[in-house]
DNA sequence: CCCATTTCTTGAACTAGTTCATTTTTTTAA
DNA sequence: TTAAAAAAATGAACTAGTTCAAGAAATGGG
């Protein structure tokens, strides 16, 4: 029962619905807190995908490493975001992404069963995981649409303005392999957006 | 209350809970039968997003039009999908997309306020939708990264291989604007395929 | 502080996929 | 059935982005 960086996840979750005190210290008991060093890996594949971990400080990305060494980050997660190996965690199969601490941060974990038991016990958590897994949908969709439509310079322009602040956290490589291009080429655009 | 189409959806829904009659009925209550003919529009761009469709019988794709005059296949729907503006959807905003009859179809029609009503009284259906965002954004994740580690050949083989039926029934240039490339190359892979 | 490692930059050759223009095939509707 | 329209195929020139190789700059640990 951590009490750090509680009061951050339950403000997060009050911006979709309202948690009494009780549904509060149900939420609360199974977070764990946990604390990782940069570079440190919380899964990798092959792993049991059982958690999901919300970011009370620091920054992590996931990501696929494909046979010929190709890295292709997923996801980054900041301050107040989830993170975890998503298809493999509702799945219930192995992990087929690393999940990579890119600070030293600070973690609260939650586990696959016991969300699950405290969706079923307070339907205002099945609510509020609804909402986000709809948001998150929703999000993947325009990020789909971007990767069809627009060029590598438009999507690095996009994704800088609406995520100034991971694009100045994050590795460039990290950032290349999360837009679909190599991080030579972002270099270049970056160069190129430098000189106008 | 239409009959036609229900065992389907229920069918289909039972594959992620359990409901009873009472719960079914409810669910029948808010569902309208809708029909539609080949290269008909559900909605687009600018128009209100309060549905959601599920597919009793045809097929139907949505899709972005881009300033340039490109299209951009988000989403197919064959029987038993259910298809939306979904980002405008969730987020109450007008439409962005297209959504069009790729055949004659029939068509259940549910309402966002009507759909979230049910969700409130019925926590069996907030546990439905949540599952099916869940695995909508598990999927659109998966899609991602097939956008960024595949090459187009690779993407054409592995979707071909999860959805044979879809890619014999609809149109080539869709298929191709689903699948991030030109008809024309699109058309070349295949030529490729059939020689060898 | 300094050496080692990692990350970023730059240039030049290359290629996967696009574009454009034309022809062929398929679908549609009367 | 046939004519018109829509979709698919094909070739050739082109380009956005990659690859490879090598140097410069930052970062990090002892």
């Amino acid at each position: 029962m951590p009490r750090e960086g509680v009061k951050g996840i339950l403000a997060n979750i009050g911006r979709y619905v309202s948690i009494n005190d009780q549904e509060a210290g149900a939420l609360e008991s199974i977070l764990r807190l946990r604390s990782v060093q940069k570079k440190e890996l919380l899964i990798r594949p092959g792993e049991a995908s059982d958690h999901q971990w919300y970011v009370v400080q620091g920054a992590l990305r996931n990501y696929y490493l494909s046979p010929d060494g190709q890295e292709h980050t997923l996801q980054f997660a900041i301050e107040d975001w989830f993170i975890s190996d998503f298809g493999s965690y509702v799945q219930r199969e192995p992990a087929t992404l690393f999940i990579e601490a890119l600070e030293d941060s600070t973690l609260l974990q939650l586990s696959y069963s016991e969300i699950e038991v405290l969706c079923d016990t307070y339907p205002v958590f099945e609510r509020f995981f609804r909402l986000v897994a709809q948001k998150a949908f929703a999000y993947s969709q325009k990020r789909v649409l971007s990767n069809l439509g627009l060029t590598a310079a438009e999507r690095y322009e996009s994704f800088r303005s609406l995520y100034p602040e991971i694009v100045q956290r994050v590795p460039q490589y990290a950032l290349a392999s999360y837009l679909g291009m190599t991080p030579e080429f972002l270099s270049r655009i970056r160069r190129q957006i430098a000189r106008s």
